[in-house]
DNA sequence: CTCTTAATGATAAAGATTATCATTATCTAA
DNA sequence: TTAGATAATGATAATCTTTATCATTAAGAG
């Protein structure tokens, strides 16, 4: 059954990020913790582009001992090792979504309903290098964020 | 001499920005005040990617009366009538660029020594509205930033 | 000039992130 | 397996930027 493959697929992708995630601790003599196993696993289960407190709250459900501040730190250490992106929109609290394997998109993002689309255009991409190399510039990484009007509230 | 006409222009830019500025304010029953001239002209004559805080000091020298309040107010008006460009980069203090005659561009930001450099490549432009109609998105502004390494740095 | 009311400026409040620190728990190494 | 060094946690305080408050001043229409 199909749902069984998604789910499979999920909890393939959680043991990958946890093992990434292992890897990167013991490589800055940091240490693993039950509240980072289960840090990680909300972030991968969540709904993409969340808060820290809307993630605290999610993992607050079943682990009321773990803080706000621990959370905090930890999504941090997530986006240090690559398997976050931090969204940041205006004045609006900080955003993160999960990333799995270096997948790179860019953001439409709505003035109205404040939706994200994910949307990526490899010729974009690179003219973007084009244009950075022709100026004597050596890129990293790059954010786009086109805001307007989704289909809905067009 | 080359630098009449540069100082010539600058003035001519500036008057012309006040004028923007007043039928603004006109058109929305707001009035136009000594310290919003002033804050005008400094923010035309300063540094570009400036923050609130640096115009403020800026017009500290000459006019320590005028509140750091009223600056941020009114760079914040600045922005809504068209003058100013808000820049948001991670979470350093939000910086501001005067805009002339809507003149976009995007940035290359150095991760190293922070250089903006400012760029501009038509064919990214047109991708990108391309982009969001093949999403059936109304694009109304973007914002494109590289970062990486400036030819100092690299 | 008068009067209405927007703007100012000092300060407080809000909102988000980061730091502090006593306590707990991990994990290395004996 | 256990002891010991020290990283992590969690409650809370501090920080930092932006926004709101409010008594006072002043713009500008009439
Ligand atoms: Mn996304
Ligand atoms: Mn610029
Ligand atoms: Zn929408
Ligand atoms: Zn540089």
């Amino acid at each position: 059954m199909i749902i069984n493959i998604i789910i499979k697929t999920a909890i393939m992708v959680i043991n990958k990020a946890q093992d990434i995630f292992r890897n990167y601790l013991r490589g800055k003599g940091l240490r693993n913790t039950r509240q980072r196993e289960v840090i990680l696993d909300a972030f991968f289960f969540a709904d993409k582009h969340i808060t820290v407190e809307e993630l605290f709250n999610a993992i607050k459900v079943k682990h009321p001992e773990i803080g706000f501040a621990t959370v905090h730190r930890n999504v941090g250490l997530l986006c240090e090792c690559g398997l976050a992106d931090e969204i940041k929109i205006g004045n609006k609290k900080t955003r993160y979504e999960p990333k799995y394997e270096q997948r790179h998109h860019d953001h439409l993002i709505c003035l109205k309903c404040g939706e994200f689309t994910e949307v990526k255009d490899e010729k974009i991409e690179r003219l973007q290098d084009k244009l950075a190399e022709a100026n004597n510039f050596a890129p990293v990484r790059h954010k786009l964020e086109i805001y307007g009007l989704c289909k809905k509230c067009r």
